[in-house]
DNA sequence: AAGTGTAATTAGAATAATTCTAAATTAATT
DNA sequence: AATTAATTTAGAATTATTCTAATTACACTT
């Protein structure tokens, strides 16, 4: 039983791969309804995992070969730490992103447009940036709640 | 011959290492001359083959573990891009790094302290923050000198 | 000076994320 | 149905990095 991407989503989904005539294959929308309905940032090897709960015959191969497509279509970003396994990410808003070095934790981290346009403002002249990213790591101090 | 430390950086390095008990060798005092000599982002096997020049008997394993003692005595820094080698970086100065995507060429840009403070107020109040990695992906444009 | 103990270096093996290769499958088109 | 191109697949290959175990260097004691 294959995950269903939402109305909204299969023609965001379609219409994105169709820009690079690319084909929307079930594996594709698969990956992509996995990642969109779990907001972690799963790699590649969890998205494996995942995607045979569903879909038992899916190869690893197809996995990175369909993230890679997404990614490339504009549908989900990719995240580096380090030396860290790849992540991939459905959020498409301007943010940064938070790792926690004690728990492994991963947050989204908003940003306004503003903080980015200002960074920018730093470049030289010639210089054109087509991505920006932006990686705090340190710790998450849990709250007392007493 | 090995590389020499002028003697105001012999003293920081000293220093550096001697707040973690660790040893001045002279593969770490090589490693970190070199770097600090020529002010690009080598990666590993790149300071190994320069490192070779001049030392030929030091070994891939001691360039990884030397640089690792120096990123973790602070006395210089690693940059990742995406799944690509790691890099290091003498500038200590907050700074980001551009990375241009058609030639490889990677540049420091030197960036106030205020846009660091400003980023870290967009963080939740229980999220420390230990560093703050800012890369830049894109492209460097030729400037005509006609 | 010789001996002891610890840290650092070394060569080579192991690891693991990712990419590659080539064959099989699928889907669209004639 | 036959042809073609794109996609998927299994498994091999790649490669940056880490690990292991032996050797070397060096500070400290006797
Ligand atoms: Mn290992
Ligand atoms: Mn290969
Ligand atoms: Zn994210
Ligand atoms: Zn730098």
């Amino acid at each position: 039983m294959c995950m269903q991407l939402n109305p909204k989503y299969k023609t965001i989904f379609k219409e994105a791969l169709e820009i690079s005539s690319l084909k929307p294959t079930k594996q594709r929308e698969h990956i992509f309804s996995l990642i969109l309905n779990k907001k972690d940032h799963p790699t590649a090897d969890e998205i494996f995992t995942r995607s045979r709960e569903t879909m038992p015959s899916i190869s690893l191969a197809t996995v990175y070969n369909c993230l890679e497509t997404l990614v490339e279509s504009g549908l989900i970003r990719q995240v580096n730490f380090e030396r860290e396994s790849t992540r991939y990410c459905p959020n498409l808003k301007p943010h940064a992103h938070f790792h926690c070095k004690k728990t492994g934790a991963i947050c989204d981290v908003d940003l306004p447009v503003s903080i980015f346009n200002s960074l920018k403002k730093h470049l030289p002249k010639n210089f054109q940036p087509e991505q920006i990213d932006i990686n705090f790591n340190g710790s998450i101090h849990k709250t007392k709640n007493h």
